[in-house]
DNA sequence: CGCAGAGTTGACGCAGATCAAGCGCGGTGG
DNA sequence: CCACCGCGCTTGATCTGCGTCAACTCTGCG
């Protein structure tokens, strides 16, 4: 069920739970109160797609709640998680006939959506909305990358930790309060173990044993299969061998010195390790561009 | 050795080999002349750095000629590249303090900087620079879930091939020749075995094996070990895995029919391959969205 | 000519994919 | 109400792709 939220214009974007983060959220009140206008609320149960791949698409929008997954499946059948939408991200390609990708909800989920063609008429009459959309694109850039980190990620363990720290992140203690804050101790994983294995190049099998094996090693305690508590962040943030990705920035420890390899993986691609601050001998001085 | 080209406005940006495609080539005269003042060009030799992980970075521009690759290091040196950027590509992050990862210069290179503030301020003033920035940014996104779906491939073989057809795509014969024209028989790569490596989470000595076993097969020639002939393309694409990846489309077999997955390798994630269509039973209607 | 770095080739072992069986739970129908 | 089924998750046993180590070739360079 879809509920409308042309009466009451600013209302409902006042009262908008993503309302700090979407790009959706401007300032000038006249362009609010259209956007309202055009904007509407959709419901969708997990499972559900919005656009198959390589279709038209004609829904761009925020999500609300839930997670969207994007995702393309090959001939072979193998499918691949290229990215997962959360509160406040932004979906949908404006300025492209068709996505490449499928989106379709991993959880029960809620939508805010804008026609395709009336948001991009929008874009160009308002500079300010498509400045904001241009830095929400931004941002899926950089998480796109740090989804990149992840999914290259030596070991299984490696990428299961990454992940978790993804969410944790992403998700502080309830879904209504805006990412940004404090982590909290609890991962809710949106979705299914065969997405999970979807994404991070595994099989169900291998991520089963991997999150028992953390949970013998008391690094996590397994509250559902799809819940957990973090009861050794630290130690779980080493495992995921990235200490200085994005969404680990919170519960990194300063500029302490690097931990020793501990249980880290023989490193499969040990290049130029030694040699930072070598190679760049050859870095280029830019002072001058400045001004 | 870096050329102003603040004399003769126009007449730089005018011949820019990238004209057509980069986020720089705006149609306003008057815009592009003062682009023209701010733009400065840059040659940089491989391996040479612009930022490093992490750093403030106050460049943002346009790969003109070469390759630029971004990267991130972990702790334990494992490096992980996240992009390539080639001619026309955007590099530099607008409206962010620091780039989390780093940028280099794969091969030998020309950019075409500016400065990251006048960049910001200019962008503010002309909604055209940033649409047409947006639109890149988009791209870019685009781009890096292409490369999301290679790193996630099944085997070794198929993230080669995909990688493989990806530098095909965007290298057309020459590199002076704008993308999206016809794919050469020649694959040029543009980065080392070792960023090839680290690309595809993997490893020289792998790398090459599987090249040379398909040396074997005769899907390719190897002319020198930077530089292939695919002698049969439609294997190579059966390889991918992906025959719907966005480089692969012009080498695409219209709507014939889907091979049947010949040698193809025992997916990993056969998830809900006979359900399409089935499990979307419950797919949204949103037709009444529309206007 | 020796040396360094890039690429290739071979032998071996292990992380993790695969196959298979079993458990717990919610839904359905008799 | 319980029996039955299907599905998500777990656990065990086996097999293999490919990472690791090591040795060798080839090219370019001082």
């Amino acid at each position: 069920m879809s509920v409308r939220c042309n009466l009451r214009s600013l209302s409902t974007c006042n009262n908008c739970i993503v309302r700090s983060t979407a790009f959706c959220s401007v300032s000038n009140r006249d362009l609010q109160t259209e956007l309202d206008r055009y904007a509407q609320r959709r419901v969708l149960r997990a499972g559900e797609t919005i656009v198959r791949e390589g279709e038209y698409s004609f829904l761009v929008g925020t999500v609300v709640r839930g997670a969207l997954r994007m995702q393309r499946t090959s001939r072979d059948g193998h499918q691949q998680i290229v990215g997962l939408l959360m509160a406040g991200d932004t979906f949908g390609r404006p300025f492209s006939e068709t996505v490449p990708f499928a989106i379709e909800a991993a959880s029960d989920t809620t939508l805010c959506c804008f026609n395709k063609g009336t948001l991009e008429h929008l874009l160009s009459r308002h500079p300010e909305l498509e400045h904001r959309m241009f830095l929400s694109a931004l941002n899926q850039l950089d998480m796109a990358r740090d989804w990149m980190i992840i999914l290259g990620g030596q070991s299984v363990a490696e990428r299961i930790a990454s992940f978790f720290l993804f969410l944790n992140h992403r998700q502080p203690s309830s879904t209504a309060v805006p990412s940004g804050s404090e982590p909290s101790r609890y991962i809710n994983v949106p979705i299914s173990r065969r997405d999970i294995a979807a994404f991070l190049s595994t099989t169900v099998e291998t991520i089963s044993r991997t999150v028992h094996s953390m949970a013998d090693k008391s690094i996590l305690r397994i509250l559902s299969p799809s819940r957990f508590e973090i009861t050794d962040r630290r130690r779980l943030i080493d495992i995921s061998g990235a200490g200085d990705l994005d969404f680990c920035k919170m519960g990194r420890f300063g500029s302490q010195k690097v931990q020793r390899g501990s249980g880290s993986h023989p490193a499969r691609t040990l290049i130029r390790k030694c040699s930072i601050g070598l190679q760049h001998s050859g870095e280029v001085q830019l002072q001058e561009l400045a001004q």
